[in-house]
RNA sequence: GGCGAGUUGGCGGAGUGGUUACGCAGCGGAUUGCAAAUCCGUGUACACCGGUUCGAUUCCGGUACUCGCCUCCA
């Protein structure tokens, strides 16, 4: 069996990776908050632990992996938005819900095992909490209830700071309810207008970290193997859940690794409103940029350091994509490649791998020119394992095919033989003393042209002649060379 | 101020105590109606200063710079 490797931000250090049960490999990955489109930085954990599902579920069987990312549906965030926009949250949560879903698949993303709402939680939120003030680690104040951050002693341990080392960075908020300043709420209440659940402390709802414990408590169990999420979240987000689950339930160890991704950052700059270069995924997908060439884009960079998106490198993920389309055309996976196999189980070396698959491709793609070279070699198994490879990261997967939602391949058969005949007569006139080919050159170029203008490659050598459909291929503008 | 991550050839980006990563671009060549595509060839880089070592880009210490978090942003 594959050796995982997982660098553990509990530890800092790469681990082996040893699941609790392995019949039963369990990981958490916190989900967004369901406002508005995803935008790219939403889309670099999901691709990252995408790929480490499909690991993963590779090596222990699909059987056997349960992942669990959840949806945050009740937020202040969502409200403000359901205030300014005069709609209902319900509406709000379930059409981004959905727009997430889309924009993720659109990036090669399976859907988790269990995609936990925490609207549908509540009973299990109030149940923890109570818990937690059962226990002595958290305290109810003027309709509020508190973690109490003292009651901890390992309060800090995951991002490496003390309770003085934070409140010495004195930009808490400090709150006179509040026995700490770091104490984190638990439960708040709410107004008339604003969404709430009945509770022991009247009528609230629950503060953000509480959600995460909770939904991962009652879907994976006191203790699961790994929990992942964006490093901005590693405070105070996962330490809070960490306090939570650990004081709720001491006798489990809540998440053996903890997994972080770097920051996305866009043309070396962090990606915000103010800079003007925040874009969502679905607005890069209506640019004509297909969801695999984003994960291409994301895979070349390992997951723990920052990733810095640029148009250039679509650019190129684009073109390097295409080939390998063209070399795997019509081939069923077999098993991936073992070194592929064995940088992606070295703490997700992604990059590695991708250079892995250049190799594969460069091979078949040299025994397409040369045969006698590759005698020795199974040309169809080195196919299949290519594209077995390129489906473990989730790259020329059938379901990403067509590189965009609705547009199917077109038949390019009569333009090939249009453009062949074409330069067949040009080269033959050339030849003839006195004909002119000129006139056959033109035609040849309009037609070229057309073809592009549609959004399609034209690729002419002495060994034929191939048109390749791009992502914006638009056919109904080859119309008119009919 | 506190905590943490990083600095590899023109760009991107792995990795390693001593041997060419790889991709793109560039350059030279082949092929070609032109161009594109394709093919062949081509680049001894590891921020700086010390230390350990037979030998460091790789280990240790320091300096500079960059970045993230500390503000319910993934």
């Amino acid at each position: 069996m594959t050796t995982i490797k997982l660098h553990n931000t509990k530890t800092r250090r790469k681990e082996v990776f040893t699941p609790l049960d392995k019949t039963n490999v369990r990981m958490y990955v916190c989900g967004p908050t369901v406002y508005d489109r995803a935008h790219l930085g939403n889309a670099r954990p999901v691709v990252v632990f995408d790929v480490l599902y499909r690991l993963l579920r590779h090596v222990y069987g699909a059987d056997h992996v349960t992942y669990v990312r959840n949806f945050t549906d009740v937020d202040d965030k969502i409200n403000a938005r359901a205030a300014q926009s005069g709609r209902a949250i319900g509406e709000i949560t379930e059409e981004t819900i959905q727009w997430f879903l889309e924009d993720m698949g659109a990036l090669g993303a399976l859907q988790p095992n269990a995609m936990p709402r925490a609207t549908q939680f509540i009973p299990q939120m109030v149940a923890m909490i109570e818990d937690l003030i059962a226990k002595g680690h958290a305290y109810e104040a003027e309709g509020h209830v508190l973690f109490a951050v003292e009651s901890y002693s390992k309060y800090g341990a995951l991002s490496g700071r003390t309770v003085d080392d934070m409140i010495a960075g004195a930009r808490v908020e400090v709150a006179p309810y509040k026995r700490n300043p770091m104490d984190f709420v638990l439960w708040k209440p709410s107004t008339p207008d604003l969404p709430g659940w009945d509770s022991p402390w009247g009528r609230g709802r629950p503060g953000w970290h509480i959600e995460c414990s909770a939904m991962a408590y009652e879907l994976l169990g006191e203790s699961f193997d790994i929990h992942g999420g964006g490093n901005d979240l590693m405070f105070p987000h996962h330490e809070n859940e960490i306090a939570q689950s650990c004081c709720a339930h001491p006798e489990g160890g809540f998440a053996q690794v903890w997994m972080h991704n770097e920051m996305l950052q866009v043309e070396g700059k962090k990606m915000s409103k103010s800079l003007g270069n925040f874009f969502t995924v679905r607005d890069l997908l209506d640019q004509g940029v297909p969801g695999e060439v984003i994960r291409f884009v994301f895979l070349s960079t390992h997951y723990r350091k920052p990733m810095d998106w640029t148009a250039e490198k679509a650019e190129q993920a684009k073109r390097e994509l295409l080939k390998w389309r063209k070399l795997s055309e019509m081939v069923a996976p077999s098993e991936p490649d073992p070194s592929l196999l064995q940088n992606l189980a070295e703490d997700l070396n992604t990059p590695a791998a991708l250079t892995n698959l250049r190799g594969m491709a460069r091979d078949i793609s040299d025994f397409g020119k040369s045969p006698s070279l590759y005698d020795n070699i199974d040309m169809d198994e080195l196919k299949s394992r290519f594209v077995a490879s390129a489906n473990l990261l989730g790259l020329l997967t059938p379901k990403l095919g067509s590189w965009t939602t609705n547009i199917p391949f077109f038949d390019f058969t009569h333009l090939t033989h249009l453009l062949f005949n074409l330069r067949a007569e040009a080269t033959a006139k050339m030849q003839k003393p006195g004909a002119d080919p000129k006139e056959c050159f033109k035609q040849l170029d309009r037609l070229k042209a057309a073809i592009t203008d549609a959004g399609a490659e034209v690729q002419m050598s002495k060994q034929g002649i191939e048109i390749i459909q791009g992502p914006n291929f638009d056919p109904s503008k080859l119309d008119a060379l009919k």
